[in-house]
DNA sequence: GTCTATATCATGATAGAC
DNA sequence: GTCTATCATGATATAGAC
């Protein structure tokens, strides 16, 4: 492999990421892309056929680090409560570090979420086994009984939302101050998981 | 007022609304507007001058509708349980019959929030009050203590996110059933008023 | 592989007839 | 007020020199 290549391909998919994640697939213009990897916007076309396939590769990407292996964890051997603890750790790190995610997946999956289905049908994500294991230990008394979609839609709304809003949370919550902001976000996952722990476990008469 | 006028006028908002709230300002087409609304593209430039004219009409709209009078049920005379269980019943009232509004808002917001910010400080909408009304609650001890905020943005977030990401909650949880999603979805309302209580009330000691 | 120049096309916006 | 025709711009994409 030739590393002037490698070194160009690498810079423009570092580009494409940037500006995609900011402005979305329509928003987006290969001008930028081109000028944020410092080169030539033909290069970009050299590279990647089309704005399209670019697109598509920035996008499964972020969508393969985005799903993190959150059903791994709710499989391991630990307790429920650990299992969601952890979860919760997980997702809050990753928006924590990387906070365009959330707004990026809103915006394309309302525009074509069939880029999504493929790559899921790809990787083959089923939730049965994740919703089991929560039955499971419902079953067993350890947690209130409810529909475990609903308590998976719950923890991952309560996880991904305020940073899909941030603009809101924002202005609304904090007079527009992003250090506040950022430091509310910081703390969610202490808060979420005491609060979840707290609206599900049974807890014991003494 | 001349009567031709007003009728078209109304037939391009409508028009709009519907482009709008499905492609957002980018993706949106002023062809597609006319096309829809019967009329030619010239005309809509007659009524509204600009595409980004349009755009705030429509989005200053949307806004106003989709943020409703949260703060006065929260206001009310009610105890604080009454009023978490209004709000939710009116926030999935209200995203049950506009389902586009969430996915329209996150697009826009995280493209250009500027438009809200104006609107929003045109309402003068704060926060403030409610956080003091629930801080009250809580110091009285008939909630749990948690910091407002993140009370706030947990009931927001658990009845906003499954709307704005229901792409994703059809294709993941329901094998890309709309049937199966629309009745999950109707649903929520009942199961988050149970959840959230459950979470925030003091059990007494019997 | 990388650049400049250009083709091609779509879109927002306007001019001008009726 | 409403239409047809057209402009002006800006974007994707390609051709061809180096």
């Amino acid at each position: 492999m030739n590393q002037k290549s490698d070194k160009t391909e690498e810079k423009i998919l570092e580009a494409a990421k940037s500006v995609f994640l900011k402005k979305g697939m329509e928003g987006a213009r290969m001008q930028e892309i081109a000028d944020e990897a410092g080169i030539n916007k033909a290069l970009v076309h050299y590279y990647f056929r089309s704005k399209e396939k670019l697109f598509t590769a920035i996008f499964t990407n972020v969508i393969t680090y985005a799903f993190p292996k959150i059903s791994k964890i709710l499989l391991s051997d630990s307790d429920i409560i650990t299992k969601i603890e952890q979860v919760i750790d997980a997702y809050i790190g990753v928006l924590l570090k990387h906070s365009y995610i959330p707004g990026f997946l809103m915006k394309e999956l309302n525009r074509d979420p069939s880029g999504l289905f493929k790559i899921i049908a790809k990787y083959g994500f089923n939730p049965e086994p994740v919703i089991g294991a929560i039955q499971k230990e419902m079953d067993e008394g350890r947690i209130i009984q409810m529909d475990p979609r609903h308590l998976i839609v719950n923890i991952i709304s309560m996880c991904v939302f305020p940073f899909a809003a941030r603009p809101i949370v924002q202005y609304v919550g904090f007079r527009d101050d992003p250090v506040a902001t950022q430091h509310f976000l910081e703390e969610r996952a202490e808060v979420l998981k005491k609060f979840i722990v707290n609206a599900i476990v049974i807890k014991q008469k003494e």
